[in-house]
DNA sequence: CAGATCTCAGCTTTACTGACATCG
DNA sequence: CCGATGTCAGTAGAGCTGAGATCT
């Protein structure tokens, strides 16, 4: 009584299809924001990881160089983040976030914690956890390639328990 | 030890780099398929669920139904999906996939499989299963908004067994 | 000189919006 | 008249490509 019902199956369509209403969760949440997703995205990371220049901040995001530039544009005008010449390398520009945008981030932070509560509704925070975890091990051999050594920190026991 | 890492337990961020990942496997698996994602998503849905006027089609696929025409008009032109008119209320169009439809399918569907293979590859069946079914509860309450009564088939209970 | 870094310009795909004619 | 359907045009976001200037 399983009729094959391939797309139910397939993690690589049901990932496009969660990842589309999660922009539209977090673009609803966002209305009146003058930032978006990806601006929230930089700020989280450079809050949560440090500092960094351009290129490993784009390869820790899984966003292109050239699709950063502007994005840091946007922030900088704000003042949400600083570009610094790195003296070592003057090709180099150290990207950090500020007070300020710190600020934004607390708020922005909350909405995307919103959008992520309206998302997961229908899972007990147990399968949430489950969820994430998941998610991020499918992330992690891709993430090897770009990231230098971070990523010590996961136990390799899936937190079963639930389920 | 756990420093808030904000972008590694929102599922929305997550979905999004997944998404991206899955897309990126899906194109490049297609390289020389002359047809897309969403061309494939036509055909599994008009396969396993069958035939269907286009608004409740795109509805199933999470479409639009004005991107959903020019999808359709690449199937037609290459006899993949016929368009018939509904003698019952002449403002629809039924669509349903052709014999050579089919026969496109079978391969595209190796091909996607190779790419969800490859995007879970860090996972176990077990973990594989896991994921699909919670990624497929959080999608079925915005569903249930759109489809009309046609998700009786959810027994309620997750099918675990596993995990 | 090879390679890395930041930047810019242009392109494609995707999703959304608004409008329209047709029909129930 | 209201609402649904299929279609079309235009818009914006996101990702990619290729190139250039600067620097290691």
């Amino acid at each position: 009584v399983t009729p094959t019902h391939r797309l139910r199956d397939r993690v690589v369509w049901l990932a496009g299809r969660v990842s589309l209403r999660s922009q539209r969760l977090i673009a609803d949440h966002f209305t009146g924001a003058e930032l978006r997703k990806q601006h929230y995205g930089i700020l989280a990371s450079l809050a949560d990881r440090g500092p960094a220049s351009q290129a490993p901040l784009a390869d820790r995001l899984g966003l292109d160089r050239s699709d950063l530039v502007s994005l840091l544009d946007d922030l900088e005008t704000r003042r949400y983040v600083a570009r610094t010449p790195d003296p070592h390398d003057r090709r180099r520009k150290n990207v950090a976030i500020t007070p300020s945008g710190r600020t934004v981030l607390k708020k922005l932070d909350a909405l995307v914690f919103a959008a992520d509560d309206e998302l997961l509704a229908g899972l007990t925070p147990a399968e949430r956890v489950t969820l994430a975890r998941l998610l991020e091990r499918v992330l992690s051999p891709a993430d090897r390639q770009n990231l230098p050594a971070d990523r010590q920190n996961l136990p390799a026991k899936a937190e079963e328990g639930d389920c």
